[in-house]
DNA sequence: CTGACTGTTGCAGCG
DNA sequence: TCGCTGCAACAGTCA
């Protein structure tokens, strides 16, 4: 049995999977006595949260890598298993808790959890320490700094950001833990009831898993941040902008840094301050296409779910338009196991569901396609999907791109609208990504090869795949299809905006004669009152 | 109140 | 190959 002599700290990891940059820690590592890295595996997560194989494997690989990390110096990473209100009133009693710290989350869930651990600490005598780490900035200073409420356009929020300055700088973590080698029993270093799980114990079968192409972990995550921000790659940095990389080159054109920062084993603002570094030697991008406009994406997006209802809902949501989508289980269930007979929107699918990490226009293409483009379905229902699949699934940020994309909330030209044909063609004209991806269709010439349902059975027979037989036609006709959605979308909007006349909380009609035709001048009509 | 302007990343057709 | 226009036309912001 453990014998605890004096009084200890926990340091409790749930995000910020980290060592480096991480206050909490740094605070529990200043009160004297034992200090005790924890981290419970919560069935929550595997409950209520959708999360698959790979990102169990990501989190697995990150809590394994706090654990080489921690025993280097000196420590152990405690893996409790139950629910947090549980198991942490018995470990303050056992292990003699006087402090608790860990780093704020502001999602929905963490929220109500943390508010009962904070009254359950009060109750056993524990002094809790939370700190912001997650994010740039407090999402509610941001939110404070605009009046009180959630900036809800990009350059709205730059404008609350830049009134607050720079964010905090990165802290450093001690290489050594120097009460720990003293204090702490070898029976708890050695205690196997708090072992890293294996894969087998998180419900994931090694069949089930490809090549990992991204390992979860904090020295993983700042290798992966040393070599995109190297000296060497200055200039790339510097000239960085989104919408300009491809999102279907054979290998990624961007970071892929979105998993570490997810799961916190990068630290948003070191990664911050080390483009600062490289951005101020020279001519450079500029938010939002920048790499710094990225974080601030992320940003932004946290600060608008924190102050948001029902953020992850189209019901109850004040922020999403009212939108009737259709209910077809059939389209949903082509769509996420790459059967809608697009071979661009079946590829990227299968990179999600094989590698756990597409690209954010690649992301773009199949959620225009699921949602206001082709399929018409809920964003919910992808939202559900990309959690599932995603290595980088992040509350907020899935959410807010899922509204964005099916013009629900945030952007609005609906009109807009991706070509599943077209828009993979104009980075990758030749296909290459859908070869690797679905290599049934890799031997059709580059003519068919993004519409192989055109191609003359002759060639569907030369390169050995009869569409219709061994790959599917086309779900919907695109040509056809996106037009009937685009006036469904303008409907339920004016239906949206009729509704909010009706409840007297909009500005009337603006618009007057000048060549408007049909339907819009019927709904300025309409509501003149 | 009005109108101009802007908005990370559309497409097809044209020169 | 690139950059422009027309397509039809949205919400939110600001002067």
């Amino acid at each position: 049995m453990t014998q605890s002599t004096g009084s200890s700290a926990i340091h409790w990891f749930r995000k910020g999977l980290r060592l480096h940059d991480n206050p909490a820690l740094l605070s529990a590592l200043a009160q004297p006595g034992e200090l005790r890295p924890l981290f419970i595996l919560d069935p929550h997560f595997v409950a209520h949260a959708h999360v698959g194989v790979n990102r169990w494997r990501f989190l697995q690989q990150s809590l394994q890598d706090l654990d080489d990390q921690l025993r280097a110096r000196g420590s152990r990473l405690f893996v409790a298993r139950g629910q947090p209100e549980t198991i942490l009133p018995e470990l303050f009693k056992q292990w003699r808790v006087q402090w608790l710290t860990f780093e704020v989350d502001t999602e929905p869930y963490a929220l109500k959890r943390d508010a009962q651990i904070e009254a359950l600490a009060q109750e056993a005598g524990v002094v809790v320490d939370s700190r912001i780490s997650h994010t740039l900035y407090s999402v509610h200073r941001v939110i404070q700094a605009n009046h009180g409420k959630a900036p809800l356009t990009y350059v709205s929020f730059q404008k609350v950001v830049a009134k607050l300055g720079d964010p905090p700088t990165a802290v450093a973590c001690p290489p050594t833990f120097p009460t720990q080698s003293q204090l702490s029993s070898p029976a708890d270093l050695s205690d196997v009831r708090y072992n890293v799980p294996e894969l087998e114990e998180l419900g994931v079968k090694a069949a089930e898993l490809r090549t990992c192409r991204f390992p979860g972990g904090e020295t993983e995550g700042r290798r992966r941040l040393q070599e995109y921000l190297s000296d060497k790659r200055a200039g790339w940095v510097r000239a960085f902008e989104k919408p300009q990389t491809p999102p279907n080159s054979l290998e990624p054109s961007t970071t892929v840094l979105s998993p570490y920062l997810k799961f916190g084993c990068v630290s948003s603002r070191e990664m911050y301050w080390r483009l600062q570094d490289i951005l101020k030697k020279g001519k450079h991008s500029q938010p939002p296409v920048s790499l710094v406009g990225q974080l601030l994406w992320r940003e932004f997006y946290y600060v608008v779910a924190a102050d948001t209802p029902h953020f992850d809902r189209m019901k109850g949501n004040p922020l999403c338009k009212q939108i009737p989508w259709d209910d077809n289980p059939e389209y949903l269930k082509a769509w996420s196991e790459a059967r809608t007979g697009y071979p661009w929107i079946d590829a990227v699918m299968i990179q999600l569901r094989d590698e756990g990490w597409i690209h954010h226009l690649a992301r773009h293409a199949v959620a225009c396609f699921l949602t206001r483009g082709d399929l018409y379905l809920s964003w919910e229902d992808g939202q559900r999907v990309f959690e599932e699949l995603l290595l980088d699934a992040d509350w907020a940020l899935n959410a807010g791109n899922w509204m964005w994309l099916s013009a629900s909330a945030f952007f609005h030209q609906y009109f807009r609208v991706y070509s599943p044909v077209a828009f993979g063609k104009k980075t990758d004209p030749t296909g290459e990504y859908i070869r690797k991806y679905v290599p049934k269709l890799k031997k059709y010439p580059k003519e068919y090869i993004y519409e192989p349902w055109k191609a003359p059975l002759s060639v569907q027979k030369a390169a050995g795949c009869i569409i219709g037989t061994d790959y599917p036609k086309p779900i919907v006709n695109h040509d056809t299809i996106h037009k009937v959605n685009i006036g469904r979308h303008k409907a339920a909007y004016s239906q949206g905006k009729d509704s909010n006349q009706a409840s007297g909380t909009t500005k009337p009609a603006k618009r007057p004669e000048t060549g408007s035709k049909g339907q819009t001048s019927m709904t300025k009509f309409m509501k003149k009152k």
